[in-house]
DNA sequence: CTCTTTATCGTCGAATCGACGATAAACGGG
DNA sequence: CCCGTTTATCGTCGATTCGACGATAAAGAG
């Protein structure tokens, strides 16, 4: 197709084990972006930044940065949550998504990314960035409106969306998107927003109990949401779910 | 940790839409791995090299190789498979499996590799490679004695044969392994050999039969495999099962 | 023809699901 | 204080699916 920029790596530099690497080979910029989901305002949102660079100066893009020297792919990714919302602790859920490499999806040169997919809850994502001074939560209904992303973000966004949503069919990665202590309603409507879906309380509410190590009752009640008081949970630590709690099908009218 | 070779990429090349990368970026090597997998001789095996050069000389490693210049990620996995193999069509099932880029994953410098599984049935591949003379199959159940596989190849598989496993429990991928027409039989093995499980063969015809777009029933029949005549069937269209075909839950003796 | 092997069909009870009725426990307004 | 509203939680019922397993069908071997 073209010739992107090709420099030789200076493999010289440190020839561990007598071997180095050969010299015709293409240095690629490598580069984690991040799909960072989160319940907000009774919708699902994704943290978009406004870039201030060329290219797609202006345009709406997924948090990321270059991977640094000496840095692992999981570290960068931490490190770029960090810096974009002020987050100190990982996230509760953070998990490679995919990797990027189209020769052209970026016409400054060859840059790889590693898509990072992360669920928050609101309370732990302040946005108090200083990198990207204008980072801000975008619902994911309206993030392809306006000006497009940056880049092959809109494709890394819907892999990201498709992944969520699948993921908390078979894991307990909903409670994620939760405080530390949460009602089962509160999950739910986690789950109904990530699905646009209605799901039926009383179904809802035997499967999540029902289900072994998925939640942990406090013995303590809130009524935050109105109504008969309510019990608090928190995260279980079973990693899967079994049977999986699976999406309804969409119904023909 | 460490510094390895952080060459600047040439971006003054090609400043496309008047950009450039800012010129302290790590410059990393791009390779893809890939785990091939195929049901032989009553076992499941995966493709390997002996390594010809340092480091890791002599030790097996897996088939992959440098991403070459304006090539995409798959497209690199295609065509070493295609050189290790002899395959000539893309295999009936491959995908993206992850991302390894810890620094020092490999002495000659930051090299990142991205590991593609890769599904196919015994016939098609006849290892006709030209490339890495010395591959050769290897059960899975062995890889790992004698010398360690090289780099952090060791990770990788085990993360693919994780990923196969679930991977033919909820879409109909096990049908990869397969010659173009199979009896049900011959499926339920595939099955078995991966779980490394016994499933019953009344139940397994049940549910495979019974699952819409799974299997195509040809009306021909085979005694091949001995006994009764079994009706041979094409795979179906179904890029997802439901419900699922879970894996049986390990028993306690 | 009989035995062995494999394929396929059926049956039964347990588990799970979706749809939905019923009750419990808070609140607010009169 | 009573009552309607809201939300939480428990139960019931029929349909579906599952695992365990019996029964029958159709080939080859001897």
């Amino acid at each position: 197709m073209q010739s992107p920029p090709e420099p030789s790596p200076d493999t010289t530099a440190h020839p561990a084990g007598g071997a180095a690497l050969p010299p015709d080979l293409v240095a690629v910029a490598l580069s984690v972006d991040l799909v960072l989901l989160t319940v907000r305002k009774e919708r699902l949102q994704v943290l978009l930044v406004r870039r201030g660079i060329e290219p797609f100066l202006d345009r709406p893009a997924l948090p990321g940065g270059f991977v640094r020297p000496g840095e692992d792919l999981a570290e960068a990714a931490v490190r770029e949550l960090a810096e974009e919302t002020g987050l100190r602790h990982p996230p509760a859920h953070l998990e490679q998504l995919a990797t990027y490499g189209a020769p052209q999806r970026d016409p400054r040169g060859r840059v790889v990314t590693v898509a990072f997919l992360a669920l928050a809850p609101q309370s732990r994502t302040p946005i108090a960035g200083t990198d990207a001074a204008a980072s801000y939560w975008a619902p994911v209904a309206t993030a392809d409106d306006g000006p497009g992303l940056a880049f092959d973000h809109a494709t890394i966004l819907a892999d990201g969306l498709e992944r969520a949503r699948s993921k908390i069919e078979y894991s307990a990665a909903a409670t994620a998107f939760c405080e530390p202590e949460f009602t089962v309603a509160e999950l739910r409507r986690i789950y109904e927003l990530v699905w646009s879906a209605r799901l039926d309380p009383r179904n809802f509410h035997r499967k999540v109990t029902g289900t072994a190590g998925f939640l942990v009752p406090t013995g303590r009640f809130t009524t935050r949401d109105g109504g008969r008081p309510a019990e608090l949970y928190r995260r279980g630590d079973a990693p899967v779910l079994h049977p999986a709690m699976l999406r309804p099908v969409p119904r023909l009218p």
